[in-house]
Order: structure tokens, then C-alpha cells, then sequence
RNA sequence: GGGGCGGUGGCGGAAUUGGCAGACGCAGGGGACUUAAAAUCCCCCGGUUCACACCAUGUGGGUUCAAGUCCCACCCGCCCUACCA
């Protein structure tokens, strides 16, 4: 301490915390350069959009991260802890339509609250490292990486039907509508299809690559949605053919049970309806397609079991038996996967047995479990497991498991007989579509392509990068692009040609800006390229990513394709962007809802941050759940942190009791210390945040305890409070800080010490309480030395006063000893 | 229909991975200090019971000397996904 001066000083969070915040970042402590001296760990946290305030679950994603890169940093690591702001998208143009304000105003108003927001929070973010993605020094770069992706066959135009979100007015990724009733991922209004040429990306290619975890420690949860979005399926292309010849090729799983395709259905869109269909059904057909049409796809899910189509008088050639089956349409078919057209096995899929039933077509059973007779015209179900081929000529007999695709020894052998007879082969498809980016809106960055009537479409030369957004656009209410709009700013001159051409008025997705923010952060001045490849080489990849699980099969899949997209065109190095992830669960409102205006029951951080500081909203953010699973606010609560760094404060600034702890009482202390610190360290290593603090609580307590007995006087109580603060820095940086300097009067900053080393004798205790059962109840507890032997620890607890009662005259069957922790005394 | 996560006091949650269930905190009760309140400090706080003791980790079985933890069956809640061939 400081001499004998006591501080009477109240603990002042209000005044104590800006203070530090300015010294720290005019300092630069957090500043993160390259150090090939020391390791790297590169922190990162999913960026924000500036909605303009910062909400408390941004603090919730944000505190525990930067207590941890903090943790990190004290371990001695040069941690890079970057931020910026995923400043595109539609609010700010909502903003322009309702309220006449400039989406780039509206955006960058916004942008400069929330830095002042988050800097009371007192994080270590290094600022001069922020990326802005609606800067025209950022998009260029987007701009960049389209071309790049553009030129190596990755970005593609394509006719096709795709959603398009009404109140948005934009298409939309298939990953950008959610749930059973397809609405905008955005809005929440219900999306429609439409029929569109627009811009993809083919993540497909990249679909095998992207189930494949093996180099990342990514949540399971998160494994699992990605692995069920990409929907991989092994099974077969069957080459089937219309009676006529046309040839109708279709994917199935069950290659096994060709021989009981009774017939074939199509979608109704399906090219090949028109030409099969016989003029006696045409206007069946017709009827039914047009009905088909109308139905929404919400209407097509959710006709649920009950299973329509119509016959369209064609047959079909089954390849394997020459069968002539009859093909029919039907909405259960989908034209976005496989080939559209499916061969029907009704014994052997539900789908097609609701369908054969409904329509009374005939059932073959084709596989059958031992001991069972199957008769196709009294089968109640159509049955899926494992058994034997039958009525499958030269396959009988042949065994059929629940193993998907080659590992099915029965599949295996059908599909090589397939193969050797040119019938069909081995095929693998996907859920997963091609990631369409283009967006019917202004405020993104421009697609930069040019279509000349001549050449096509060609990419903007790189040197007249970026493509800008002009400024002067208006908006009508109908919500349409107002780059469409623009008198000059589509007309340009061909690349190829010279010829007046005219550039491309969509915009990219936003999440395509999201896709690489990561490496701009790595140096957001570099004008040579959209990364320095030296700062590249020093970070990558992103040691731990932190975020909500909302991103899984959108921003998360599109950014590791995006960096397995830029490994391939020899851009970056590695196969993936970040090692680590891990997600923090939502913060609700105290009413268990959702936070949202309308419900009023939003929680400011900057309200809590007024009044108890910053260091208490840290603390309690860290403390109140399980921050993987979040929860309902609970605005009493926060006083328990309130009160811990109070007490905290008061044991530095009051004067200690007198008298002198025994030498017991400091080893128990200390030994305590070290208890918490051990765990606290492991506890940071695995995101149980909520147990560091009670760690810390509880060991105050310790501390209180001990200072009572006299501690206070003694010549290890200076050390013993050094290391208290230092395990407290990372969650509660002010006042650590505070007091490290001011009361303790060590050099600043003790964000520039290093994490306390857990010293392992203080680990060891040398006395054990032993607990006693007889017949696994609790009868006793004994202390005893620690490294008590399993003789006298037996010894002892038959002799204990709690048991031997119970052992009266009883017979002793087993004594199960557990050494330094339990003796368990059968009768 | 498929997949995932979860169910422990009034509440948020602990529990060294099979070894004292309920750490830490909130709320509640009692007390000290105070003219009073706030703040602070001390004690109590799963249930039944005067107590001894017994019962308790969604339910029912099982394995084990010992189960919140492992196995089987079921119930409930939340999230994702969906005629995916």
C-alpha cells in the first residue's frame, strides 16, 4: 500500500470509469501490432449493424467476449480485438422512405452514437483497426471480390424462380426464409415466388467442403445446422425413359428398391408434363398446374399428408424390369430438388404409399425383414427398415441395412450393377442451393457488372473501382430501387467494346459484405489489395469467433465458403476463416419475451450504465445465466454485483482490522486464492463466465473472513489483494485498475500484468473432510490428513461417532473407500 | 414427420464428470447499527417434522457400495427444419 494513507474515498464507477476509458485508448494499450515475438489470438465478435442504439444484448455478445481476449492478453498473448459496423442494409433505406432522411446519414449518425455507446463499456478494442462496410473504401474491395469470384467461374447470372419479399421489395437467399410459413428473415412478411434473372454464388461447389468440421471447434449445434442445411444425400441417378424415349433421369436414395417402382411422378412444373401428357388428360393437367401455381409453397407444405396429383396418361420404361409405369404430377414432387421427377416406391416410402392409396395404384413389396409375408395390397404402411430384396430378379435375397448410400453392402451392389449395365450411377445431392445475392435495393453495394447489347455482361475494370452509390436519389413510395431511377448513373460506357452500355442496378446482399470483415479488420487503410497479406499471415485465421447462433446457415456458411472460395482463386492461406466458435444464448425482457419496443420490455445499457457503471453491468452480464443460454433480465439482481465490487472497493480503501491472522488463517487464504484460480482459469478457457464471478464473490468473501481474523496486518496480505485484483481485472477493468494503481500504488496498467500463475502445493490440501456413509447415507464427517491410506481412513470411519451407532451389531459387508474423499460402509 | 437443446429450492443457477445435492447471487424472514430510512454488518432460508429421522434433481424402471450425472421407457418445454425423393 501507499504508506499508511487510507483512502475514505466512496467507490465512484461515474467518475473512475471515462477516466480510464480516455487513458487507455490515448495510450494506445490495446493497440494490436504484429509481434513475431510473441503468439497471436486474433478475438473477434460478430459485428454490429448500427440500428443507432446499442442494445443490451450487443453488451451481452460483447462484455464477456472482451473479458475473455482480456484473459487472453494477461496470458501473455498479443491479442488483436477488433470492431466495426455492417453499416448496408435496409433499415436505413426504410429510414430514408418514412422519414426523408438519407440512408447514408441516417447509417452514419448512427454509427457515431454507438461508438460512444460502446466505449463505455471499457473493452480493449483496438479502434484504429475499425472497418466500416459502406465505406467506399471497404466496398470497393466487396466490389473486388465479386469480380474475383466473377472471373473464376464462382458468380453466375441465372433465370430462375426465387423469393422475392414483398414488403422489402428485394429477392432474397434461400437461407433468408425462415420458418413454416417462408417469411423474410428481415421483416417477417411472408415471401412469394417469383421468376427472376438474378446473381449467384455458387456455394454449392463448395457443399462436401462445408459439412467437413474436422478442422474446427465449432459448437455441435452449430455442426448440426450446418450439416442438415447442406442435406447431402447419397443414393443414385437412375437413367428412367418416357415411353416415347425421352429420357427422365431421376435421383433416388434407394437404388435398392427400383424393382417396386410402380410409377413415376414429376412436378408439376416439370418441362417434360407438356409433351408426355395425352390430349384425353390435358386439361386435368392443366387444371392441376395451374392450381399448383397458385398454391403458395406454405399451401403445398402444408396440405401436410394429404396427397394430390393428377395422371397425365404418359408411361414410363422402368430400366430395370422394362415395367411400363404410369407417370403422374403432383405438388409433393419439388422442382428445385433433385431432378424434379421421382420414381415412386410405394411399399417403401410413405410418401408414395399415401400417394398409391389415394389414387389405387399398385404396391410391390421389394424388401422384407425376415419372417415377414408383405402383400403390397394389404400393407397398412409402407415399411422403410432394413430386411431382404425380393421380387428384384438375380438381386433376391440380397441384404438391404438402415446404412445410407455405399455403406449399405445391398445398395452398393445395386448401384455397381447399375453402373456395369449403364442404367444409372452413383449420384450424391443437396438441400443446399446456390447463395443468391442480388438485392432490388439502393443502399448495398453495387454489383459491379456492366451488360452491353453486344458483348454481355462484363465486370468493371478493377482500376475504376469502387462502382459508387451516388447520392442523389429519391425514393418513390413504392419502395423500388432508386438506382433503377437514377437519369445518369446506370449509363456507362461497355468495357469490352467502347459501346454505350448500361451497369447493373442490383446490389449484393449484405451478408456478402459480412463474408470478409474479418480481413478487413486486418488493415482497413490498405489500398493495394482488400488485405495486407504480411498482417494476413501474422492473424489468420480468427482464433475465436463469438455470436449469436441466428447466423448458423446464413452469415457462418457464407463466410467459410467465402474464404474456401478465396483459398481456391490463391488469395488467402487455410481452409477456414475461424477455429473457434462459440455462441452466447439472448438476453430477454424481464416478462421472459423477446426485447422488443413494442413489447416495452427493452433493457438500456446505458440507463444501467448511469447508475451502477460499467464494471457492474460487466460483472452482472457475466453473472446472471449461463451465457451459452442467456435469459429473462432480471433488474434486482444487478445489486448483487453492485454489491460485490462495492465490497471489493472497501476492503482496499478501508483500514484493516487489528490484531494478526495466524499462520493457518494465511495458509487457508492463500490456499483459497489459489482454489479460485485455478478454476477461474479453466473457467475462461470454456466460456463459464457465470462461475468466475461467483468464484470471485465467493472468494471475497474468503478475503472478508480472513481480515477479521487480522490478516490485514500481516506480511502477505499485499500480495494476496494483488492477485485478488488481477484475477478481477479482465471482468472488471476500471476498477482493477483503479485500485491496482491508486490504493495499491503499482505501476499502470495492470492489463499490462500477466495472469497470476496457479501455484500447484497451494492446490494440495493437508487436511480432507471424509465423508462417512453407511449404506451410501450420509452418517459422518471426519477430518483427516489428506494423504490418509485406505486402512486407517476405513479404521476411522468405522470408529466414528455419526456411524458406529448404526453398525451396532450389525455385520460389516463392505467397506468401499474412496482415499482422501469418502468411505462407504455396507451392512 | 425429422433433428437439436433443456427440465435441480420462490428465482438465476452450482455440483471437481459416478462420491457431502443446492456453491455464488437475487428475492424473503429475523437481528445489530440509526431519531428514522438508505447503506453496511450478522443469522436463517428445498419439503414433511417439536425432534430423531425421512423424502427430495420432470415421471417410471434399471445398473452400482454409491446416480442430478450412466442405461431403458415415457411426459413436458423451447429452438431449428420439413412432402428433400
Amino acid at each position: 500500500m501507499t504508506g499508511s494513507i487510507v483512502m475514505v474515498r466512496e467507490y465512484n464507477p461515474q467518475e473512475i470509469e471515462p477516466r480510464w476509458q480516455r487513458k487507455w485508448e490515448a495510450d494506445g494499450l490495446y493497440n494490436a501490432d504484429i509481434d513475431e515475438t510473441r503468439e497471436k489470438f486474433y478475438a473477434l465478435t460478430m459485428l454490429p449493424y448500427p440500428s443507432g442504439d446499442l442494445h443490451i444484448g450487443h453488451w451481452y455478445a460483447l462484455a464477456p467476449s472482451d473479458a475473455r481476449a482480456r484473459f487472453k492478453r494477461m496470458q501473455g498473448y498479443n491479442v488483436m480485438f477488433p470492431m466495426g459496423f455492417d453499416a448496408f442494409g435496409l433499415p436505413a433505406e426504410n429510414a430514408a422512405i418514412s422519414r426523408g432522411i438519407h440512408p447514408k446519414q441516417w447509417t452514419y449518425q448512427n454509427i457515431d452514437h454507438m461508438r460512444v455507446q460502446l466505449r463505455t463499456m471499457g473493452t480493449m478494442i483496438d479502434w484504429r483497426r475499425e472497418a466500416v462496410s459502406a465505406d467506399p473504401s471497404y466496398y470497393r474491395w466487396t466490389q473486388w471480390f465479386f469480380i474475383q469470384l466473377y472471373n473464376n467461374d464462382l458468380a453466375y447470372r441465372k433465370y430462375s424462380p426465387v423469393d422475392w419479399c414483398p414488403q422489402c421489395n428485394t429477392t432474397l437467399a434461400r437461407e433468408q426464409v425462415h420458418g413454416d410459413d417462408r417469411h423474410c428473415e428481415r421483416c417477417g412478411t411472408q415471401v412469394i415466388k417469383k421468376d427472376l434473372e438474378q446473381w449467384f454464388f455458387k456455394t454449392t461447389q463448395y457443399a462436401d467442403e462445408l459439412i467437413d468440421f474436422s478442422q474446427i471447434d465449432w459448437p455441435d449445434r452449430v455442426r448440426t445446422l450446418q450439416t442438415n442445411w447442406v442435406g447431402r444425400s447419397e443414393g443414385a441417378d437412375v437413367y428412367f425413359k418416357t415411353e416415347d424415349g425421352d429420357e427422365l433421369t431421376v435421383f433416388t436414395t434407394r437404388p435398392d428398391t427400383l424393382w417396386g417402382a410402380t410409377f413415376m411422378v414429376l412436378a408439376p412444373e416439370h418441362p417434360l408434363v407438356e409433351k408426355i401428357t395425352t390430349p384425353e388428360h390435358l386439361e386435368a393437367v392443366k387444371n392441376y398446374q395451374l392450381e399448383a401455381e397458385n398454391k403458395t409453397e406454405i399451401q403445398r407444405a402444408a396440405a401436410d399428408k394429404e396427397k394430390t396429383g393428377v395422371f397425365t396418361g404418359g408411361y414410363a420404361i422402368n430400366p430395370v424390369n422394362g415395367a411400363r409405369i404410369p407417370i403422374w404430377i403432383a405438388d409433393y414432387v419439388m422442382m428445385g430438388y433433385g431432378y424434379g421427377a421421382i420414381m415412386a416406391v410405394p411399399a417403401h416410402d410413405e410418401r408414395d404409399f399415401a400417394f398409391a392409396r389415394q389414387y389405387g395404384l399398385e404396391i410391390i413389396p421389394v424388401i422384407q425383414p425376415e419372417g415377414e409375408e408383405f402383400d403390397g395390397t394389404t400393407m397398412e404402411e409402407a415399411y422403410v427398415g432394413p430386411g431382404l430384396m425380393i421380387n428384384s430378379a438375380q438381386f433376391d435375397s440380397t441384404a438391404v441395412t438402415n446404412a445410407k448410400g455405399r455403406k449399405n453392402p445391398g445398395l452398393a451392389k445395386v448401384i455397381d450393377w447399375l453402373e456395369a449395365e449403364g442404367l444409372g450411377e452413383e449420384a450424391v445431392s443437396y438441400k443446399l442451393r446456390d447463395w443468391l445475392i442480388s438485392r432490388q435495393r439502393y443502399w448495398g453495394a453495387p454489383i459491379p457488372m456492366v451488360y452491353c447489347e453486344n458483348c454481355g455482361w462484363n465486370p468493371v475494370p478493377e482500376n475504376e473501382l469502387p462502382v459508387l452509390l451516388p447520392d442523389d436519389v429519391e425514393w418513390l413510395p413504392t419502395g423500388e430501387s432508386p438506382l433503377k431511377l437514377h437519369p445518369t448513373w446506370k449509363g456507362t460506357v461497355c468495357p469490352s467494346c467502347g459501346k454505350d452500355a448500361i451497369r447493373e442496378t442490383d446490389t449484393m446482399d449484405t451478408f456478402m459484405c459480412s463474408s470478409w470483415y474479418h480481413l478487413r479488420y486486418l488493415s482497413p487503410e490498405y489500398a493495394n489489395g482488400p488485405f495486407d497479406p504480411k498482417e494476413y499471415k501474422y492473424w489468420m485465421p480468427v482464433d475465436i469467433y463469438t455470436g449469436g447462433i441466428e447466423h448458423a446457415n446464413m452469415h457462418l456458411i457464407y463466410t467459410r465458403f467465402f474464404h474456401k472460395a478465396l483459398r481456391d482463386m490463391g488469395l488467402t492461406e487455410g481452409n477456414e476463416p475461424m477455429s473457434q466458435l462459440r455462441n452466447q444464448g439472448m438476453v430477454l425482457g424481464e416478462d421472459g419475451e423477446k426485447m422488443s419496443k413494442s413489447r416495452g420490455n427493452v433493457v438500456s445499457p446505458d440507463d444501467l450504465v448511469n447508475r451502477y457503471g460499467a464494471d457492474t453491468v460487466r460483472g452482472y452480464l457475466m453473472f446472471f445465466a449461463r451465457w451459452d443460454l442467456g435469459g429473462p433480465w432480471n433488474s434486482k439482481g444487478i445489486s448483487g454485483t453492485e454489491r460485490w465490487l462495492n465490497r471489493i472497493w472497501n476492503l482496499y480503501t478501508e483500514a484493516p482490522e487489528e490484531g494478526l491472522a495466524s499462520a493457518g488463517v494465511i495458509k487457508e487464504t492463500k490456499q483459497a486464492l489459489h482454489a479460485a484460480l485455478d478454476r477461474i482459469t479453466r473457467d475462461y478457457e470454456r466460456f463459464e463466465f457465470n462461475t468466475i464471478i461467483s468464484s470471485l464473490m465467493e472468494l471475497l468473501n474468503t478475503l472478508y473472513e480472513a481480515r477479521r481474523a487480522g490478516a490485514g496486518n500481516n506480511p502477505e496480505w499485499q500480495e494476496i489483494l494483488e492477485t485478488y485484483l488481477l484475477m478481477c481485472a479482465p471482468a472488471v477493468p476500471h476498477i482493477a485498475e483503479e485500485l491496482w494503481t491508486e490504493v495499491l500504488g503499482k505501476p499502470y496498467s495492470i492489463h499490462d500484468q500477466l495472469w497470476p500463475e496457479v501455484d500447484p502445493e497451494m492446490l494440495v490440501q493437508d487436511e480432507v473432510t471424509l465423508i462417512v456413509q453407511v449404506n451410501g447415507k450420509l452418517r459422518d464427517r471426519i477430518n483427516v490428513p489428506a494423504n490418509i491410506s485406505k486402512e486407517e481412513a476405513e479404521k476411522v470411519a468405522l470408529a466414528s461417532p455419526g456411524a458406529a451407532p448404526y453398525l451396532e451389531g450389525k455385520e460389516i459387508r463392505k467397506v468401499v473407500v474412496v482415499p482422501g474423499r469418502l468411505v462407504n460402509i455396507v451392512i
